[in-house]
DNA sequence: GTCTATACCGAGATAGAC
DNA sequence: GTCTATCTCGGTATAGAC
């Protein structure tokens, strides 16, 4: 047993001095951390440290570690606006577009890393599922839908959602060369074809089953 | 403090009844869950539980979870061989019989489950990355290696790679619809054109940082 | 309303009893 | 070979100081 009269004598109760903000404090941190290091991987403790403040907060303000993951990862509208852009401008050159488009969105500092998050969280098990089916279902199904009107939509949405998330999963998580470093023009010049015939070219014929599901 | 003198009186201490092989019995519990929950989100205990065996025997058996779930999933010779085959035949018909074969083996109960829960663990954190970018890169290049020799050899086998990867999360992980519930062959019909383009048909030519890898 | 301290429970890992 | 006890760590809930 220890005796409880020695106290810590670092930080005192109370609000903080100075102008942080310490929920924005930690939403920082924990963005960062979930890129960085996935769903599970990052403790509450570690966001917590990082963002220089007691553990406690953080479920605190966000009440648990699942609510703190999907206020990190909010950027769904964001991205699905800017989605929203790409498809506007010559059908001949969509695919590149497409392509040039999502790399930068991957690439940047801010919501790339949440993309990526969401994306490896949805393949992974635990609460991020559902948030990142909004992502590759809803955000590029409704937004391929909302310019591309045939009975065939859905299929071609899917297929471009596949090879979309397979791009920026070996490209950005898995690393492999030399898919990894090329540049996103040469990136674009050889996936952009792809979803190209996936969103605009004619599709197989023999298609009855997939086809059946158009009700 | 508790006294040391009550002992539990459910199971003595030796070795079991029966024929039952313990260590078969955990490493099938331990694919059934790997497959079902991923790596973070099965539990030693819950590994244990289903195999009908004390926790401490998995530890025992295996050293750590790690290494539990490199011997639960390895059947990365078996996917290699299998992979081997799909690649003989007329290259016109390459790319579907990629996706025909490939969709095969994941559709399979036994290494299906385990080739999934692979690809989910190579995205997602932990120690299984090791191993599935043994599978996504090493076992496709290599395969692809040593049917296609071309200098554009690694960039084909990373952007097919893509595909498939892409392919196998959106068909059976993340369930999007059609594609999640079109025969094998609408499937083949649809993406195995993406893998032929990749594979064998001329690729773009401004794509010098591509080439520049290939010392 | 903000913050700190602490306690509880579940899970992985290890030592050692039988 | 099998099991118990225990250590540590991480998520969560609570009590209470300011």
């Amino acid at each position: 047993m220890t005796t409880l009269t020695q106290v810590a004598e670092t930080h005192r109760p109370g609000p903080r001095g100075g102008g942080t903000d310490v929920r924005a404090e930690i939403l920082w941190a924990a963005r960062e951390l979930f890129a960085e290091q996935g769903f599970r991987g990052t403790t509450i403790r570690a966001v917590a440290a990082r963002a220089g403040v007691d553990v406690a907060l953080v479920p605190y303000y966000f009440g648990n570690k699942d609510a703190l993951f999907e206020a990190a990862l909010d950027t769904a509208g964001d991205v699905s606006a800017r989605l929203d852009e790409l498809f506007v401008g010559d059908p001949a050159s969509l695919g590149q577009r497409l392509v040039l488009g999502i790399d930068a969105m991957l690439s940047d500092e801010g919501s790339g890393s949440a993309m990526l998050a969401l994306m490896r969280s949805a393949v992974a098990e635990g609460p991020g599922r559902q948030a990142a089916l909004i992502f590759a279902n809803a955000v590029i199904l409704a937004t391929y839908r909302r310019h591309i009107e045939t009975p065939d939509a859905a299929l071609r949405a899917s297929l471009a959602a596949s090879q979309i998330i397979g791009f920026a999963l070996a490209r950005y998580v898995l690393n492999i060369e030399p898919l990894a470093s090329m540049s996103s023009t040469d990136a674009a010049a050889n996936v952009g074809p792809t979803l190209q015939r996936y969103l605009l070219d004619p599709l197989p014929e023999a298609c009855e089953s997939a086809r059946k599901l158009e009700a």
